[in-house]
DNA sequence: GGCGACATTTCTATTTTGAC
DNA sequence: GTCAAAATAGAAATGTCGCC
């Protein structure tokens, strides 16, 4: 039975922080063992929680992260940059299992429904693997166990890398527009150094608009 | 035919609400 | 109190359509 990587995203709307994208690979009988580990959507799973669970899919499988830091994801477009980490991953995974190309990629599709057909192919032309043992498809991070573990293991990476960046610049929440102290970490660290820190994806429209407010812009 | 605007689709998160 | 689901709000990329 071919081995499955699931490959899935942390922190793609963030205007802090960087963009995490994780992979797990796990031999496809292994998958009934990731689902009793209690892999599935983590959007439904508490932060605590998360690392926990992780904890026990880094025993049982093959777990890979790609970081990118916000300066490299103001420079290139988000699904460039997942497709070539995703490349990356399948390359590394493809070197730790015995057999040539015995991997099947599962992921959840990084565009829309009417260009998952061109993704596959882009991935495919990167990885070298045949279109047809890629899937990419929308919700796969709820709907397949291994992209549910990927999708665990992105979001507590990029937990703790934030969690370093505190150390570093202060506490501004997880990096997302919505969140207040995000909002006040930028608006204060603006006012006071006239430029936006280099945690910051610059080209988002909440870090323009407060360039546009800035006196000193 | 080329370009720009808009709609649609995906992703992420937090907050709120309701069930157990 | 805990957990799951829905609502809401932020992001970007792609496809379609109208205009020049």
């Amino acid at each position: 039975m071919k081995a499955v990587l699931g490959i899935d995203e942390a922190g793609r709307g963030a205007v802090l922080g960087p963009l995490v994208v994780s992979g797990v690979l796990v031999p496809g009988e292994g998958l009934d063992t990731l689902v009793e580990l209690g892999a599935r959507d983590s959007k439904a799973v508490p932060r605590e929680r998360r690392k926990e669970l992780l904890a026990g899919i880094a025993q049982a499988a093959w777990v890979k992260a790609v970081v990118i830091p916000a300066r490299v994801v103001d420079q290139e477009n988000l699904t460039q940059l997942e497709l070539s980490a995703a490349a990356k991953i399948v390359e590394e995974a493809s070197s730790v299992t015995r057999h040539p190309s015995p991997i099947t990629v599962v992921m959840d599709a990084p565009v829309a429904p009417g260009a998952i057909p061109a993704f596959r192919a882009r991935l495919a032309s990167a990885t070298g693997l045949p279109e047809g043992a890629i899937s990419a498809y929308p919700k796969a991070d709820s709907l397949h166990p291994a992209v549910s573990a990927a999708s665990l293991a992105a979001k507590v990476i990029r937990d703790a890398y934030v969690a370093y960046l505190h150390t570093r610049y202060g506490d501004f929440g997880w990096g997302y527009p919505g969140e207040g102290k995000v909002v006040e970490f930028l608006t204060r660290w603006l006012a006071e150094r006239g430029e936006l820190p280099p945690i910051c994806r610059t080209r988002w429209r909440t870090a323009k608009r407060l360039l546009d407010r800035s006196p000193v812009a």
